[in-house]
DNA sequence: ATCAGTTGTTTTATTAGCAAAACATCGGTT
DNA sequence: AACCGATGTTTTGCTAATAAAACAACTGAT
């Protein structure tokens, strides 16, 4: 209990939602083409050119994205460092939710970018000692999740949503 | 790849972070107070009479708040659905980031409160089969935890974030 | 050289979510 | 009756993120 601490501090997330795909379009765009203009970000974030120039020069002030002779974008050293950590988070969480959880391709590509900038670096680096051993070849691992698997294509014993989680785990969970 | 294609469902989320956390602070108040009224709330989520005014306003209006000829409020039949699949995932997130993956309860609080709305039902039944597996007696389920803790106490084998999630994958699970 | 298309910017407007302040309405004290 | 405090609403203003539209500048083809 006490929300009211905690439920604030999502605004208090540096990186936005719409920040960090600006900025991952650019990082991309440079792979794909070589380089970034300001209308190739509002064409892959499809919208309008206007929009993305706005969003564009905030991220110039704010030293993420630096600007060449000639118009063309790139991410500074602190903008790279940010890409990185959510091109990070995004691949581990969207390999958990696709691999592990088994939910289809889509599904775990959305909900992977729903969260990707949310996330604690504590959190992604916790997450992926998580998912790198669940997927490697240690034989506890890979026998945890065959017996994972067979369980999921048993029966569903509960009804989504549950209405005491807690509840549950503490029946049975001893 | 197609980022464009996924990137705008996070708006199209049809209950925003604001909306999930006054919808949340009525069910609670329900069950520490009895009652909730506008000021209630406010209080609760630390934020203005006014603004609380205006939002609850809009839920009323979309059905998911009723208010009592005195002006009590409370809950609809969808409300109520959608605060219990909420409370569903933020309990079965916050589980999975404080007792597996062992990160601090207040982080394991504030991120499960920023990606409670944002998961699918899906997402959030399937991760609740797995974490209930995961954390059951089954002695397969416990050994595998005790590996990954010890292995957590080791070293850190990677610097966070890691450049290229896909290839540490590749180079070892196989 | 002109004309068309692309590019980048700016201005205006919208929406969600907040604060702040003014206002009205109760309910109880005194 | 007069006052005080709590409550609810409305109005005004702010910021982030968008669209839409107007505009200027450059590019390339003819």
């Amino acid at each position: 209990m006490m929300v009211s601490d905690v439920w604030k501090e999502y605004e208090s997330n540096e990186i936005s939602h719409s920040v960090a795909h600006h900025l991952t379009a650019i990082h991309e765009l440079m792979d794909d083409l070589g380089y970034a203009r300001v209308s190739d970000v509002a064409r892959a974030l499809e919208i309008t050119r206007g929009s993305a120039s706005l969003t564009l020069k905030a991220l110039k002030a704010r030293g993420l994205v630096v600007e060449d002779h000639n118009k063309f974008l790139k991410l500074s050293e602190d903008g790279r460092r940010i890409v990185d950590s959510i091109l990070a988070k995004r691949a581990v969480v969207r390999k958990f939710l696709n691999e592990v959880l088994k939910l289809d391709e889509h599904q775990a590509e959305v909900d992977a970018c729903k969260v990707e900038h949310l996330l604690s670096a504590q959190t992604g680096g916790q997450l992926l000692h998580f998912v790198h051993f669940l997927l490697s070849d240690d034989p506890t691992a890979r026998q945890f999740l065959a017996e994972f698997w067979s369980k999921l294509d048993q029966n569903e014993e509960w009804q989504w949503p549950v209405q005491d989680v807690d509840q549950l785990f503490n029946l049975e969970s001893r």
